[in-house]
DNA sequence: CGTTAATATAAGTAGCAACTTATATTAACC
DNA sequence: GGTTAATATAAGTTGCTACTTATATTAACG
């Protein structure tokens, strides 16, 4: 977030973004919170996570090649792991921040004040 | 990032993907980079933002609803300026990991050893 | 007041993203 | 080897998002 405007900052930003996309969705920060625990295969995320199993797999390949998942193969299964602990940092401090936030009986006033 | 499962968490997180969604389009981001350096008008970002004033207000709008931008009147214009320093923060914090990433010669090496 | 400038909103379009259903792939097991 | 289990991919649908063009709103200024 520096103020310059180069070649190289629409690069940042464009991955920037693209790494705040990926974090876009409930669903996938519930699988990244779920994977933070330990690694689990897809079948276990399944009974975790409530939608369908295609629809998980697409979720989870999205996050594999973001980077912020890796995987592993042990026998049928597919085992899935966090990869990126840049950003689950960055999830576990924005939950935080909302969890604080959402604790403070009246945030309006707090916002004026702050 | 905790592990447990509750309403609550539902919540939490429907919100976190809200304001990662706020920030997932390099334009927003650029806006909110400029914003950082000073406050300025819609014409005065036009400048520096490559699109429409239309586009450039739907933008502005969506980072105001958020909470990320705050607006005052000034006259004819609107002046819009950061209001959550948490998001700057946020961005900043993802920018600069990015660019240190980009000047590391392999990058797969690191992930590797790391 | 009529006109111009600054900004926002409306309306329309195209592309994409999330989800579903169906099917393919790969490994275990009999 | 045929069947079942685990996972991925394909194909189709729907809704949303970013953008454009056109228009409305509001304030300055002559």
């Amino acid at each position: 977030m520096t103020s310059e405007s180069t070649a190289e900052q629409h690069v940042i930003f464009t991955r920037a973004a693209e790494l705040f996309f990926v974090l876009s969705t409930p669903i996938r920060l519930r699988i990244l919170s779920s994977l933070c625990a330990q690694e689990k295969s897809v079948s276990q995320l399944m009974l975790e996570i409530d939608t369908t199993q295609p629809n998980l797999s697409q979720h989870l390949s999205v996050l594999f090649k973001s980077g912020v998942l890796a995987k592993r193969k042990d026998g049928s299964q597919v085992i899935y792991r966090v990869q990126s602990e840049k950003a689950v940092a960055l999830c576990r401090s924005v939950c935080t921040q909302i969890a604080i936030e959402m604790d403070e009986p009246d945030a309006t006033r707090t916002a004026a004040t702050a």
